[in-house]
DNA sequence: TTGAAAGCGCTACCAT
DNA sequence: ATGGTAGCGCTTTCAA
């Protein structure tokens, strides 16, 4: 039925007075507790939806402990892989009554503590964290604390807890591959500042490399340490420096597609082709890959996948408290578009 | 200094037994409230610190029926426009000690009353929403309870409540006028069929028209209902027809960038040039505007003013109840870019 | 099958 | 300046 927006809260104590009842029998019915006589649990329903009871979730909360409220907290809503991951996760969690409440910390790892901090004081019921922290430190507290922590897709390798994400040597190699199979020998991986994530797509990069008889420089791997900048402005700035080496790199993989759009428009920029000269990799394979000057080839992240796995993992958990923690490990695929294919 | 992560949960009633006092003395401390013995207020803060004392936000929510939380309700979070914005908000309210508990609507109706009463379950203290509804009807009921209603970015003509937007009609209008003196003669508007903003933007639309002489013509101004359709596709599908008219269009405003995005892929795929043959406007100036396959001029909302403003004002009627409603208009620029550029 | 009592952690009110 | 009492709306025993 449709919500009827417009009527004052209502309490149990106002549907158990109309029906000459007791608080507990309406909360009872209102859990579907069973040991409830038929005619009442009729009658307190049919009331309920008269007065379209909402119950209060901060006495609920108070009562119960639990708040029914997820916290979902992001580097950064406005990146896409992000944003999508958040939407699919309030989706996910919204099917089983449960809010998301989301953080957007900017990339910062004061923020998102503070962030951490005002969630746990709100007694969200899980903790699903896009962390930007340097290094596990700071959230390996968190671990005494009741609430179950589910890292998605940055993670520790020194925190023993649950972890929903793509497999990062998996991802780097993969794009690598790409490359040196579209003819690229000079293959360079901008990667980011922040994200735990660069580690393993480095790892990844420097396989395929190794696999492909091709050497290691150290000098093609960038990453801006400017933390002011947004991940496009660390792209461009990096993909320049590339550019200024004596011998420029004819392949890119980027970290992620805002990364890879800057990296693109450097290249334009200094007027050289795109697959032609140098071929670009992303990965997220963000909605408007698509629409990009050069269509970007990317690495698929799957972020439903993502957003539902950590959904149902945490929702998991709250059933019944798992004593391992648990890794959830998405299959990743490579999305080829123009900004790669070279024939 | 450094939130340290990783204490159990301490209450009010634990720091006053260590400090001989009782909980009310602690909560004033807590508070601020100033009568209260400098030396009493130290200790309490004292230990606070040493403690990592955390408020228990359901208790305080109950008692004082005031939950710190702002809701947004936003028609779809992977619309750049809407998670720019998002993210703005919550950062505004968190200087401020609130959090923003988000929604995601998916651009459906019956979902976004579904979350506007959780919401409302969840006692948030103001609601902000940039609404799917087709009217005002099912809001209406929403002015009558106690919490605040302020509209974004989307308004409707007989509800009476605060809005913070744009100036559609001047949008709309200078959009146009902008394609017309760039040489369109021949100008279509897409426009979303969600929207209660295109509406507005369609008079200012036809006002400048009117203005330059040029004819309105009905089959000029499209829009799908397919509601399975993501915006991209939306202005992929209307463009498409625009382009099957005999008399095809010359210049296209856009409702919005993601629209602007299907519709600039649809003149491509159809082997004509963007802005020789088609010129398009699209509107939100979306951060990735610059790495388009043809960089998109945009009409800029001000995502930035727009997140700032409606949680001041919020915060402001918070403070002190607002009799009348407040209506602010944000300035929109024309960021010009290839897309319409025709000398 | 139903309900009375107690309590979750905090704040408002009114004494002292 | 400090604190006792009551109560926010709900759930959790446990008794009837």
């Amino acid at each position: 039925m449709i919500p009827k927006v417009g009527t004052a809260p209502v309490r149990m104590k106002d549907i158990a007075q109309d029906l000459g009842l007791s608080v507990v029998t309406v909360s009872k019915v209102f859990r579907g507790h069973r040991d409830i006589g038929e005619e009442t649990r009729r009658r307190v329903l049919h009331r309920m939806a008269e007065l379209n009871y909402r119950p209060n979730m901060a006495a609920r909360s108070l009562a119960t402990g639990r708040s029914f409220t997820m916290g979902f907290v992001a580097p950064d809503l406005v990146h896409p892989f992000f944003s999508e991951t958040a939407k699919h996760l309030a989706d996910a969690v919204r099917d089983k009554g449960y809010h998301l409440l989301i953080a957007s910390t900017g990339e910062e790892a004061r923020v998102e503590r503070e962030e951490i901090e005002h969630m746990l004081s709100r007694r969200v019921d899980a903790l699903i964290i896009a962390s930007s922290q340097p290094d596990a430190s700071s959230l390996s507290g968190l671990l005494q604390r009741d609430v179950p922590l589910i890292l998605m897709d940055r993670r520790f390798s020194d925190l023993d807890t649950h972890f929903v994400g793509g497999d990062d040597a998996r991802i780097g190699h993969m794009a690598t591959m790409h490359l040196i199979e579209q003819g690229c020998r000079q293959v360079a991986y901008i990667g980011s500042p922040y994200a735990s994530t660069a580690h393993g797509r480095l790892v990844g990069y420097r396989e395929a490399l190794a696999a492909s008889q091709l050497p290691f420089r150290p000098e093609y791997v960038a990453s801006s340490s400017h933390n002011d900048f947004a991940a496009d402005a660390t792209g461009y700035v990096s993909m320049k420096r590339l550019l200024e080496l004596e011998s420029p790199p004819d392949g890119v993989f980027c970290h992620n597609d805002p990364i890879a759009m800057g990296a693109m428009k450097a290249i334009l920029d200094h007027g050289l082709r795109i697959p032609e000269d140098i071929a670009v990799v992303g990965c997220g394979n963000v909605r408007y890959s698509d629409f990009l000057r050069v269509p970007l080839t990317s690495v698929d992240q799957d972020s439903l996948g993502l957003g539902q796995r950590a959904a149902r993992l945490a929702l998991d958990i709250l059933k019944k408290p798992a004593h391992r923690s648990r890794t959830i490990l998405l299959e990743s695929r490579l999305v080829v578009r123009a900004s790669s294919r070279r024939r």
